[in-house]
DNA sequence: GACCGTCGTGAAAGCGCTTTCTCGTCCGCT
DNA sequence: AGCGGACGAGAAAGCGCTTTCACGACGGTC
């Protein structure tokens, strides 16, 4: 019975002990060419079917596992994509990921990560790099930046490369929710509460999506010929929240603010409880993201959904197109939803 | 000027263009071998200071760039590790992988993910088996889940394989933050405050957190001949906290709750709020975790922190050692640290 | 002045796989 | 009976790299 991998005529250097089994080895235990190994295992060509069985029963009981050196080192191709992601737990960032690697896995693709903590032309330039050693045959960038966009500008034209929530400007498809129409529809529902303005809590200037929350929001009130308050900004953490609402309290005609994310809004709410303002009572609030936690802030938040996971399948969509020659357009948009809680209950 | 790269004999398929060059032809026009250039870029054995400026120059001019699968393919050596991920928002799985990613990254190594929705046998088999279909060197199971434990019984013995946050009774070396640890100090800071005794908020019985929790708060309890209340059950969710929450208000002698994490502490919180029950006037709460959004909860909230950065830079450290042929151990455990709030503050 | 060791370099082999080409066999057709 | 074609299988080449070995040119030693 022929149970071990032959060793091969060279032992090979000793210590690396019994190796994997390779097309070879399969083909020996079957009693056929390597080749004929080859098509069984790719569903390449044509194989008799009792040959194909033998085959199979070699591959099963030596637990061959092809070699995706060997095959990408020949046919060009890794299987592999790569995402560069923004280290940080922001709700949106992470799901996108998720979102991702879901898609490329059930279309068969592995997928490497890189994490850049603060994105800057250099270091998702870095991150690009980091990948295309690792041979991936494409590349998403979470970009939500402004200055990602720029990084993208000198992205690499010998492979494709798509972007997700930010990258305007840059020479890549991009795909993000429509964080401007999002934004009208909290500006909007805050303003049917009966209310002369709505004030805003931004997000970093640098980030694309802080951008077009606040214009969203700047545009449905001046279309409405209505005073815009100056924007208090934060940096979207639950703390920056907090210190905008220190600063928003006490503030004449302050009636209803919609911040540009959930988190800061915590902290927003968390500053009018401290300083007895009640809301939805006194003052109404909408965040944005819908995170998990949304429903069970004190009180419930009104905040604009946006569905990461189909933000993460059609930005494969959009690579895959890509990869394959096409276009994909430059700027895909997926909509947003406004969740009506009891931050804006009617009073 | 030899600028262009020699196309080489045979043109190759025509589509693919000009590919990207090899050590041919950098060595082409640098006017040396192949090998040269190898050991140049490798730098592995002796070359002349000039030769090497030549090579040095050739590879910029060029943009030449390693072809990792040929490199792997005679080395064996992928470069590269696999994580399994739980495919969640949660914020501790999360902020692991990033930990695990910065570590691995500095060290050279590229991270693969494979995340797996529901952890069983089965799928974490499975993202194991995905992951070595990539070639990956070593592999870190993000396995906080009880079966996780049982599916790395099964783990490949023939690569390197850790576990962080679980894995009990698994064959592999496992890192964790103390939780039991972590738990009797929230537990005994709120006895501290005179309470004759503390109800616990517990995960879901399949996550070996959640059990280590448990165990400490009842172990803290035990020792002092504390009664110990029945267990109230959630599944992380800030929605199950609430639940939880409901079904606990109006319980006699509820004084002190510790919830096993942060998320279901806002919906206890919530539900308390709604029920007129304040916190920390009349209820003290505790939580676990610290996630970013504690600190302006309403109240703010007592919790355990975990320092998952560290967590993660230790288990590649893991990982590393039995990738060089260590024993690494069996279990490690980085400590948790009690932050207080006013969700405990004294009355 | 013949010799050994070092240094810098090149030649050859081969990692495991796919691509392409070739070859023998058997069928159905005229 | 003869022959083209489909079918099943193998032979050979080569992807880009590292490993191993071989080779010439030195410089110092006895």
């Amino acid at each position: 019975m022929v149970d071990r991998a032959k060793p091969g005529e060279q032992t090979r250097t000793s210590p690396p002990g019994p190796r994997q089994p390779s097309l070879a080895d399969v083909a020996g235990m079957a009693g056929v060419s390597h080749m004929t190994v080859s098509r069984v295992v790719n569903e390449s060509g044509p194989v008799r079917p009792e040959t194909r069985e033998r085959v199979l029963a070699a591959v099963q009981k030596l637990g061959y596992r092809p070699n995706t050196a060997a095959r990408a080192l020949v046919t060009g191709r890794s299987g592999t994509l790569g995402v560069v992601a923004l280290e940080s737990n922001l709700y949106g960032p992470a799901s996108t990921l998720y979102g991702i690697e879901n898609a490329a896995r059930e279309a068969g693709y592995g997928v490497a990560i890189c994490s850049v903590t603060r994105p800057g032309r250099t270091s998702i330039g870095d991150a690009v790099e980091s990948l295309r050693r690792q041979a991936v045959e494409g590349i998403v960038v979470i970009a939500p930046h402004v200055t990602a966009g720029r990084a993208l500008a000198a992205a690499p034209s010998d492979i494709p490369v798509v972007a997700v929530g930010g990258g305007e400007s840059a020479p890549v498809p991009v795909l993000s929710v429509d964080q401007y129409d999002g934004a009208r529809r909290a500006t909007e529902h805050l303003l049917a509460r009966g209310h002369r303005t709505v004030w805003h809590l931004a997000g970093p200037e640098d980030w694309l999506e802080a951008r077009d929350r606040e214009r969203g929001w700047r545009d449905t009130l001046e279309e409405r010929g209505l005073r815009v308050p100056a924007v208090v900004r934060g940096d979207w953490s639950p703390r920056s929240g907090y210190e905008a609402g220190r600063a928003l309290v006490g503030k004449r005609g302050l009636k209803a603010v919609f911040s540009a994310n959930d988190q800061m809004a915590l902290g927003l709410l968390r500053a009018f409880t401290e300083a007895g303002i009640r809301v939805p009572e006194d003052v109404h609030v909408a965040g944005f993201d819908d995170v998990p936690e949304a429903a069970y802030f004190t009180p419930p938040l009104t905040t604009v959904r946006q569905d990461f996971i189909e933000v993460g399948r059609r930005t494969f969509g959009l690579l895959e197109d890509r990869m394959a020659g096409g276009d994909a357009g430059a700027r895909h948009l997926v909509p947003a939803e406004l969740v009506v809680r009891e931050s804006t209950a009617l009073r």
